[in-house]
DNA sequence: GGATCATGTCGGACTTTTCCGACATGATCC
DNA sequence: GGATCATGTCGGAAAAGTCCGACATGATCC
């Protein structure tokens, strides 16, 4: 999460910049949010309207209105338009990323795991 | 990632909170930066000092043991002291947390595949 | 002891994030 | 058409995050 959203849209859209370089919020930034974590786990149970998601939510409808735009940007959930309302569905695929990066993380500590023992707390 | 190391390291300490309640940053803030992601790929080969750890870096050594403080405060790399370096090892124990988080989701993409076939763009 | 090295931390600048109230848009209902 | 509902977005405030130079600390070496 290297920059703000609306910048971040304005620089692609005026200098060209690929979303790359402009730094797009990545999937792992996505998932620092508990509200955004709590939206996702939410979503799980099927696909939900805006207002459905703000209930019991510590935030008011606007940021998660916000959160879901930084979710649909990172590939993490999709909408559909049904009348006045717009249904959220989740997408899970862009977390096989997070699950990769941790297959590599815990792959160690597997092949290591007695290695914690040794390790002093100063 | 709720608040400011500092203001929350304060916090707890004048008021008591507990670290829940002063919003420390968890386990999913702590991935959200590559700079400590790329910190914590680098450990995998191996404990390492910080002046080891700042090579290839894209930021100052000051930048980078902030990054290494916050790991420590979630738990994800240890410090041992050896005579005036400081040696950091790797423990992912922490990371079983967003694995079992992980989990949840993706048993919803696995039951649910077809699913995403049916969802309209718009 | 004094110089040097490795690291932590402080002070402050700057950027990004989060959040809300207010307004804009577009669909529905009468 | 006008009222209402669901949602997005804007403007701005407040909080948090990131980063660096400068200094503090503590170990080592002479």
């Amino acid at each position: 999460m290297i920059q703000d959203r609306k910048q971040r849209v304005r620089r692609v859209a005026e200098r060209g910049e690929t979303s790359e370089s402009a730094g797009a919020p990545d999937v792992f930034g996505a998932l620092a949010s508990p509200v955004r974590r709590r939206l996702l786990m939410a979503l799980r149970a099927g696909p939900r309207t805006v207002s459905d998601l703000c209930e019991g939510l510590p935030v008011a409808r606007p940021a998660v209105s916000e959160h879901l735009a930084l979710l649909r940007d990172v590939g993490l959930v999709r909408v559909q338009k049904r009348g006045r309302e717009r249904v959220y569905h989740l997408d899970p695929r862009p977390l096989t990323e997070v699950g990769a990066w941790l297959n590599v993380m815990l792959a160690f500590w597997n092949m290591r795991l007695g290695d914690l023992d040794r390790i002093g707390e100063e």
